[in-house]
Order: structure tokens, then sequence, then C-alpha cells
DNA sequence: AACAGTTGTCAAAAAAACGTGAAAGCAGGA
DNA sequence: TCCTGCTTTCACGTTTTTTTGACAACTGTT
């Protein structure tokens, strides 16, 4: 899982780190307001953690403009040391999916961070999307039945795929799923793509990997095409 | 949306309800564990508002229940008067959503019932206007239920006029929606619209956009024209 | 009506993104 | 060591998208 933390205190930002890289996450941090407003903008994090006392654009504002501006729905935890009623209906009405008022347990910041974003990933044992199936579990992949051969790589692109359904996965998720933050060099998402398609589409007649032209794949149950 | 308030003490019970009834929810009531799982597992509900100290069942119970069980992953929001970091604990691992303590606002309470139920609600972002409609996630619009072929800039500037409607959106801001800061040399901007409409007006009767001498473009809903 | 600034139209060129497949690089196991 | 399967690089041709540029048509004003 992939977090975003922002918060100036570099002792906190350092501890919360620590914490959630224990826990196996990747973690970026921002000092301010406006890093954090362009690293959240660029990245496809699952969750930040946003502190709202912050040089250059406060919490409240980058959470208002992530929302608003840059239409973008990750779950943010808010952090802070004021717990007035006021503050809270404010930190809710900006857009935060949880308030945690400062001092915590990190034990408390972990299962709270879990519940705001188990809704979006929503691991699900076993995903479907028209006759292809996908058990996240055993790590097979059928379709019609017919069991497919899927190499590592296929298998997070299949899976990225069939979590987004229906909507388009931009390039970059299936990038960072596969290498995490440095893509390589080359191209070699097409490549990858095209051998998944080796596998999932080739020897079907329906074709259900479809290309979205310098925006990314998506998974299609019910295609058809219109004129142009 | 559909509420469910499972809570003995009684008064406390009515106040919750008066307050979302106010807001416009419908609200179920279950005074114990037994009937709050059984109602619970047979509605369905939008969230569920469970107080942990219950006869019978009792809510950590009735939460691990519903959720293993029954595989029910309606929000839930936990209420109580522990706050001890292990009651929370449990809380969580038992499938809350959110943790409130005893006493607090009900202005809070509804502020973080939107944060839970948001989530789940929000899934489909799509745009209307008029007969024309698109789909943020697939990327998907449509006119009259027919299927248009859009290309990434004419998604763009549909997205933003849509977004705009009624109002007329200037050129300079659909020109730093597809190149950002710097536009090219010449006025690219025209053909892009051209090729939009060759699209989203050229096959209908209706044309839905519509020019605004030297200031940009509009949608327009309602089509009368006026010439004098 | 004439004028200057805008806009619509269209074809063709340029640029970018994509599919394809071969081949090289890189592991881990027999 | 030699396999074997997986990943990456690369080069080529194709498709899609974007830009350019020329000219006609339109708008509002004088």
């Amino acid at each position: 899982m992939r977090a975003l933390i922002v918060e100036d205190n570099a002792d906190l930002a350092a501890n919360i780190g620590d914490f959630l890289e224990a826990r196996g996450h990747q973690v970026d941090f921002a000092a301010d307001g406006l890093t954090g407003l362009h690293l959240a903008a660029t990245n496809p994090y699952d969750v930040i953690i946003l502190d709202l006392m912050l040089p250059g654009i406060d919490g409240l504002r980058l959470a208002e403009r992530l929302r608003r501006d840059a239409e973008n729905d990750v779950p943010i935890l808010m952090l802070t040391a004021r717990d007035t009623l006021d503050d809270k209906l404010a930190g809710f009405a900006a857009g935060a999916d949880d308030y945690l008022v400062k001092p915590f347990a990190l034990e408390e910041l972990g299962v709270r961070l879990d519940a705001i974003t188990r809704r979006g990933a929503m691991r699900r044992r076993n995903l479907q999307v028209g006759d292809l199936e996908l058990d996240v579990g055993t790590r097979v992949a059928r379709r019609a039945g017919q069991k497919l051969n899927l190499n590592p790589t296929g298998f997070q692109l299949l899976r990225i795929l069939m979590e987004g359904f229906p909507d388009v996965v931009p390039r970059r998720e299936l990038e960072a799923v596969v290498w995490g933050d440095e893509p390589p060099d080359s191209d070699a998402l097409r490549t990858h793509i095209y051998h998944l398609r080796q596998v999932v589409d080739r020897p079907f007649e329906k074709k259900i990997l479809e290309t979205v032209h310098s925006v990314g794949y998506r998974l299609t149950d019910d295609d058809r095409k219109s004129h142009s």
C-alpha cells in the first residue's frame, strides 16, 4: 500500500513513517502543503495522512483543492491538535475520511487507516469480470472455465484491472503496481500488456482487454463500438 | 439513506433518530443485539450505528458476525463510553468503520456518518447535460443512449464544458485544460472544437455546443436560437 | 456596405502512442 | 553448467491523435 505523510514535524513524520514501513507499506513524505499537494496530485496513493498545521498551504486547503480541483478521492486521515467541534466539522467538510486528535497511539492510527482504506480496495478473495475470474489467494485465473497461465506481472496487472473494472486504469497506476516508484526507462508496460493479451485474449473470441489511447487500459464486459 | 440504530438507551436512540430523520434519512431501531443482527442481515442499510454495550449479543460480536457470517460490508459506526486503546482496537478489529466515544456532539456523528458512507455512494462519477451524459471513470460519453467516440482532447473539453454548464467557459480555461500553461502558437482550439462537434453535434438534430463570440463556448440544454 | 477580428471547415503533415515479435538479460533450479 | 521461465530492451510498422495552414464564413461596428 502506498501512503503519503504530509507533516512538518520531522520527528512525528519519521515515527509514523517507521510504523507504516514496518507494516509493509511504501511511504512518501512532504514537509509542507505545496509539496504535499503536488505529490498527491501526481501519484496514486492509497491513503494520505495529513497534518492540518502546515507551512504554505494548510491541510484544510490542501484537502479542498485535492478534492475539488484535482477530483481526487483518495482517503484522507487528518491529524491535528485541535479538538473543538468546529475544527472537526471543518475537517470533514474539507473532505477528510477520518480525523484524529493529537496525541494519539500509533496503533489507533493504524486501525483507522485500515478502516478507511478497506472500503476502497475491498480486498476480495475472488474477482470476476464477465467470464473471467481470478482467485487472489491461489493466484489462479480462469476464463470460460479454462485455466490461464499467468506470470507474476501478468497476475498483478490483471488484478488491478479487475479491481478497477469497469473504469479505465491509467498507465501510471499500472506501472506503479509493477515497479513501485521507479518505472523502467523504456516503455516495458507495452510488452507486458502484449503478453497479458496473449494469455487472456488470444485464445478467445471476445477481446476483454481494451486500450484507451494515451490514458491506459480497461476491461470490458459488454462492448459495442459506435460510429466515429 | 437508510440507517439502523442499535442502542439500548432509549433516550439516546431517540435523539440520534430525530437528528437523522431531520436530515432526511429513514431510520430503524433495535434495542438489543439479536434484533439488531437480524435487522441488519435482512435489510439493505446504508449505515449502522452500533452501541457496544447491549443486552444479548454485544456490539463487537454483532459486528463480527455481520462481517464474517453474513458477509455484509455495510459501513458501521461504533458508539461507546469506553475510550481505552484496546477497546478501540477491538472495535476496528471487529469490522468498524469508525469509532466514536460518548459523549459526543450530534454534528460530529453526522459528518462521520457522511464520511464513511460517501465512499460507497460516490462510486460513480458521471455528468449529465440534457441527453448527453459522460462517465468520468470509464471515459464513456453517450448522447441519446448512443456511445460517442471521443479522443483524449475531446474528452477533456467536454468534461470542462459539462462541469461548467450552464455557464460559458472562456477560451483561456479550455486552453488551460488541454495544454496547461503554454498554449500553442496557432489557434488549435478551433480545430479541436470542430472535431468535438463532429462527434457530439453532427449526428444529432439538436446542437448542444454553442459559440459565444470572442468569449468561449458553452453547452445548452434548452435550445432556442434568436437572430435579429 | 465595408472593415477587422473571430470562427468554421477541411485536408494534409507531424507527432505521439501503440502492437508486435525477436532477442538479449536475468534469475533460480536441475 | 545448462536449462527454463520471466522480464526488459529494442526496432519496425501501424494506428490514433494533434497540429498546421489556407480559405471561406460569420460577427459586430463604423
